[in-house]
DNA sequence: GTAGTATATTCGCCAAAACAGATATATGCA
DNA sequence: TGCATATATCTGTTTTGGCGAATATACTAC
């Protein structure tokens, strides 16, 4: 017997709300620039205290909206692959309005000059 | 001279919290369907109380997300024609993760009833 | 003018959510 | 084992934002 797996999927009001907070945004615009992030790579880009970090990190993960990803002793976060694609449609909407502007087009900067030319990451 | 009218658009962080309520995001979802609607008829749709559905509409619309227009006794409101086109494609994203779900559905079904067959509307 | 209808706004209250700071947990290494 | 680093969580406080109820405004018809 085959039991499927009931994965309540995400609602369009939990991902406004989701959405809807600063710090929030700003974790989703790079990290759909980027594979992937460790939490001090977002610290220091986007110059918060590591605790704000890991809470609003925490409301996203919960959602399904990121997926944690553990290598020693850095957390790594990317957009969960399962994420429907009316999420991800929007959050590719929405950089296109992000990424003109700041602080996004600041964030991506500070992200990039973290990353080595190979794409291996640093932590600081 | 030509002096050219700076209107302050509209921020992706003022935009997503603008969208993270559950009674505005019904609501637009409803005018990315429908031209223009009334506010009897959001209320009627809604099920919800005149001044709660008219606060909602003046919170997007000092976003300039809707536009309002009086016609007599009534007041239409559809989506700002000068929206940017990122926000206008984020709603179209969600619109896409919000049609098959409730109460998004059970929202169009009842607007649909509330027009004429020529597009004329009526209020109740 | 008055009356009636549609819509907007104000006010006081309550709950959700963000915050700073302190602390706990997990891992790696000596 | 003990220590250092990275990350998570807890606690108490403050801010934000939604709500119901009452009231105000705008328009139409008489």
């Amino acid at each position: 017997m085959m039991t499927s797996q009931i994965t309540s999927q995400i609602t369009p009001e939990e991902f406004t709300k989701a959405l809807s907070d600063p710090t929030r945004l700003r974790v989703l615009m790079l990290l759909i620039e980027e594979d992937e992030l460790c939490v001090c790579q977002l610290t220091e880009a986007l110059n918060m205290v590591q605790p704000k970090i890991s809470r609003h990190l925490a409301v996203l993960r919960e959602k399904k909206i990121l997926l944690d990803n553990r290598k020693g002793l850095w957390i790594f976060y990317r957009l969960h692959p399962e994420m429907p694609t009316w999420c991800h449609q929007t959050l590719l909407a929405l950089s296109s309005g992000c990424f003109d502007n700041e602080p996004y087009k600041a964030d991506l900067a500070k992200i990039k000059k973290t990353l080595l030319p190979d794409g291996a990451s640093v932590c600081i």
